[in-house]
DNA sequence: ACTCGTGTTAGCTG
DNA sequence: TCAGCTAACACGAG
């Protein structure tokens, strides 16, 4: 389920595949993920414009329009989220597929096969003029769409944060240190496996509050973060981490072999190793 | 049938 | 007042 490599796939597949063609129509009519839009006010928001950037902050995502022809004023912004389903297929005038989001795993098919099997599971869709199309696929239906989103908000990027301003988010306060890393309005983008791979990476028990961290621990934890994102961006997702395979009944910790330990920190289910992260 | 869940958030609690 | 926590959201998968 995306988290920021994922995430960050999607919004290179709208850059790369969807910027600056003229939008002829937008199915919006799932009324659950465009709340608290009415079917038709995103779709007559957008027809006629054009997505001419795409920014990603954490997981969320969104798409600057241009002007409609004659004018000068941009047009709203228009907010994507995945959810913990969602993945972002972008279709070309040739019918070529882009996609981002979601990971599906080595033997499923493409998303697009996929969304092909069940359309309903498409819950926006915008159509380009030159007959390509944008389209939200997603089965959860946890996905959003929003017209001028509130990034607001959201905390830095877990991916461009400084060393410094995250020791100060993540420090502050007396939260278990894993709930405060999936905190978005503290630091935005790491999702529940990206949490339990960096704490594991670090040797920090998720459940540790944050004012029992030592200034060493946060460099650690920050160095961790840094090197697990990099790697699930290289790799292609969060389920490629080191220890994120062994997150299961009978799962062994890669480095010392102990039995992985599951609980709740956050309300999230938790794994780690109870020898390694102290 | 029943439980779980890789995300978000309103509303409750101490 | 504020930080932290719980439950709810929707619905597929096991």
């Amino acid at each position: 389920m995306p988290e920021l490599p994922e995430v960050e796939g999607a919004r290179a597949a709208i850059a790369a595949a969807a910027l600056h063609r003229p939008i002829s129509s937008v199915d919006d009519t799932d009324t659950y993920e465009c709340r608290p839009h009415q079917p038709g006010e995103i779709a007559t928001a957008l027809i006629g414009r054009t997505l001419t950037a795409v920014h990603r902050r954490g997981k969320a995502l969104w798409c600057d329009t241009s002007p409609l022809a004659g004018s000068s004023t941009p047009g709203p912004v228009l907010g994507l989220h995945l959810g913990m389903s969602g993945r972002i297929l972008v279709t070309g005038p040739d019918g070529a597929v882009t996609e981002g989001g979601d990971y599906l795993g080595p033997r499923v098919g493409s998303a697009s096969a996929e969304a092909d099997e069940h359309p309903g599971w498409v819950r926006f869709r915008i159509g380009f003029r030159d007959g390509g199309s944008l389209r939200l696929f997603d089965k959860r239906r946890l996905g959003r769409v929003v017209l001028d989103p509130d990034l607001d908000r959201l905390g830095p990027d877990a991916h461009e944060v400084d060393r410094a301003t995250f020791a100060a988010r993540v420090g502050a306060g007396r939260a278990p240190v894993k709930a405060r890393l999936l905190d978005q309005g503290m630091i935005a983008g790491v999702g529940n496996l990206l949490a339990d791979e960096t704490l594991w990476q670090a040797g920090i028990h998720p459940g540790r509050r944050v004012n029992q961290l030592a200034d060493d621990d946060l460099d650690r934890l920050y160095d961790a973060l840094r090197a697990a994102t990099d790697a699930a961006l290289e790799h292609g997702g969060v389920h490629t981490g080191e220890v994120i395979e062994h997150r299961r009944a009978g799962g062994r910790c890669p480095r010392c072999g102990s039995e992985m330990v599951k609980t709740t920190v956050g309300g999230r289910s938790t794994w780690s190793c109870p020898v390694d992260q102290t």
